[in-house]
RNA sequence: GGCCCCAUCGUCUAGCCUGGUCUAGGACACCUCCCUUUCACGGAGGUAACGAGGGUUCGAAUCCCUCUGGGGUCACCA
């Protein structure tokens, strides 16, 4: 591959969810490589065996296909359409299945002299990094002379196994960084890094080095927090004779309050919710007593979904979006997130901030991405995604709604026929922030009569006129009675029906005033103040419902004082 | 703590490289008013930033230094 046609590489360890930083990486590596003809190649970092790596190691890629970012390269995996992406030259693309390639070129290291074998136990090197720390200087492992031939067969004798170091040599290393600049790392600095683990695997600086080379990756953008680790991967090049990439390092995303962005974030705010009600054992069907004594034990245990998602309703708290799943089932379309995600550390100047990734495809480059470390602004992916649905067409807002109710919402499809589906998506669209609102908000559709609650709050008093002055003329209350012979007479159930029934009503005794009873009406058959446009939603609820609500309504409402 | 990096409205950012056109632009949020059968949408206005201090210069948001603040990293995790 020339320059012309870079080849980039998003290399995640393995994770059945796609964090929102994670995808700005993939979502910029994608564009850089996609914008400029070249290759988007996806390789999974499975090389610490103590994270599990069963069936859902790689369930994030859904969440990448999802997000409209298609691999040149990687792992296989069919997509929703059938279509297929994945495998390539270069395989395998898990790093657990390249173990021979690796130890080939460490041991080309160890025969040169530039790597060694180092027998330390646990205790040792702990013992060490006391001892710097007393000292007030930071620990740097270094060559500790040669091991004996009988040394190293007492070890081995021991059960003891060695690490693979690499010599660093204490030499300024200058990391190149198309986005922070260049830096140099003074002599020393950088140590004697393990390159093997003792169980035989790599360390991630020596696959990541051998995987790029071999892969002929040319450009690599990862997080910040991997920019030191630069320096460390220049000196295996080196002395590997390998070519180097150009790199970028891209800043972390943060939490509004300025924490950074965690997949613990969730677990986080349901602990801080658990303390602050004193709780001491699970709500009831939220989580087992083991899973939550598990949780409580230890702050390093995450909950899974379902049960997070459970309990944070019980809990009455919200979770907050991490994943792009998460994103996914509150209802934000993909070009949406990935139009936000690229806004959060990159721009294409001159104003223009609503794009497509066509356009970033174009556009991206390292020179615009920014250095800062940006908070991720919910409100406004929020005004985002509005936008885009109040610009949707109908049709299109429909399916994609039917679309999210299959995955999320299946309730509302098993129980709206398919006109009153659609007309509740045409009474919804316009107030709609996200694909989840016409589900999130109407649930009083899916509700037995018999079992609607009314909401007792200051509107629906206000609304229903309870404790109002007699001489103010009749209530919102006497507006529902009389309202419920209108509509028990009116011969056809329908919007326009409905209104001009109504309207007629309004005029002969309400002075005209519609809201006097559409609001009566609107509590009566939705239990609240807020509802779609209330002859949509009467026809969606039904005659009978609606009359049976009334009536429900009618006499809840006689009680209140 | 050592090493490295960064710094424009509350937030995401434009401008900075190639000093003057910047009394700093856009977007989201916020405030006011209008529209309205609820909620939401929409329309019209408005508040709001160059972290501090020194230089360089006729002139600095733009260049240099110091301070302060923030971030990253110092694993047999990636």
């Amino acid at each position: 591959m020339t320059a012309t046609h870079p080849v980039t590489r998003f290399a995640p360890s393995p994770s059945g969810h796609l964090h929102v930083g994670g995808a700005r990486t993939a979502l910029f590596s994608w564009a850089f490589a996609k914008g400029r003809g070249g290759k988007f190649i996806i390789r999974i970092e499975d090389t610490d065996q103590k994270r599990s790596s069963d069936a859902a190691s790689v369930g994030f890629l859904k969440d990448l296909e999802w997000l409209g970012i298609r691999w040149d390269e990687g792992p296989e995996y069919t997509a929703p359409d059938g279509s297929r992406v994945g495998g390539g030259p270069n395989g395998s693309y898990f790093q657990s299945e390249r173990l021979e390639i690796y130890n080939r070129y460490c041991q080309k290291l160890i025969d040169e002299g530039k790597a060694y074998e180092a027998w330390d136990s646990a205790e040792e090197l702990e013992a060490m990094r006391k001892e710097a720390t007393a000292q007030k200087v930071a620990f740097r492992y270094r060559f500790r002379g040669p091991v004996s031939a009988e040394d190293r067969a007492r070890f081995i004798a021991e059960g003891r196994q060695a690490v693979v170091r690499f010599r660093s040599g204490e030499v300024a290393v200058t990391i190149k960084d198309e986005v922070l600049g260049d830096a140099t790392l003074p002599a020393g600095e950088v140590d004697d890094f393990v390159i093997r683990k003792k169980d035989g695997f790599p360390t991630y600086h020596f696959a990541v080095v051998v995987d790029d080379e071999l892969m002929g990756v040319t450009h690599v953008l990862r997080a910040q927090e991997h920019f030191t680790n630069t320096a460390k991967h220049m000196l295996l090049q080196d002395a590997l004779g390998f070519r180097r990439p150009v790199y970028g390092h891209l800043s972390i995303i943060k939490n509004p309050d300025d924490s950074k962005m965690s997949k613990r974030d969730k677990d986080k705010v349901l602990r801080k919710a658990v303390k602050e009600k004193g709780l001491a054992t699970p709500p009831a069907g939220t989580v087992t007593a083991e899973e939550w004594a598990r949780w409580i034990g230890d702050d390093n245990v995450q909950l899974d979904l379902e049960g997070a998602i459970r309990l944070a309703e019980a809990l009455k708290v919200q979770l907050p979006e991490i994943n792009v799943d998460d994103f996914r089932r509150s209802g934000y379309l993909p070009e949406v997130l990935c139009n936000f995600l690229a806004l959060n550390g990159w721009s294409p100047g001159h104003d223009i901030e609503k794009f497509d990734n066509e356009f970033l495809k174009e556009r991206f480059g390292l020179d615009r991405v920014m250095k800062t470390p940006a908070k991720f602004d919910r409100v406004k992916l929020l005004a985002f995604n509005t936008d885009a649905i109040t610009g949707m067409k109908p049709e299109d807002f429909a399916r994609r709604c039917r679309e999210h109710a299959r995955q999320f919402r299946a309730d509302f499809l098993a129980r709206l026929d398919d006109a009153r589906f659609a007309l509740l998506m045409t009474a919804c669209q316009e107030r709609s922030k996200t694909l989840d609102d016409p589900f999130k908000s109407n649930g009083f559709l899916l509700v037995a009569d018999g079992a609607l609650a009314f909401s007792d709050d200051k509107n629906v008093r206000k609304a229903l006129g309870i404790g109002a002055a007699p001489e103010a003329g009749p209530t919102g209350l006497a507006h529902l009675r009389a309202m419920r012979g209108v509509l028990a007479g009116i011969s056809e159930w329908t919007q326009a029906a409905l209104e001009a029934a109504a309207t007629d009503y309004s005029n002969a005794h309400a002075g005209g005033k519609i809201g006097a009873l559409a609001q009566p009406l609107r509590i009566a058959v939705s239990g609240s103040t807020v509802s779609p446009p209330i002859w949509d939603t009467l026809v969606l609820v039904g005659r009978e419902s609606a009359l049976a609500r009334i009536d429900r309504c009618v006499a809840w409402a006689s009680e209140l004082r």
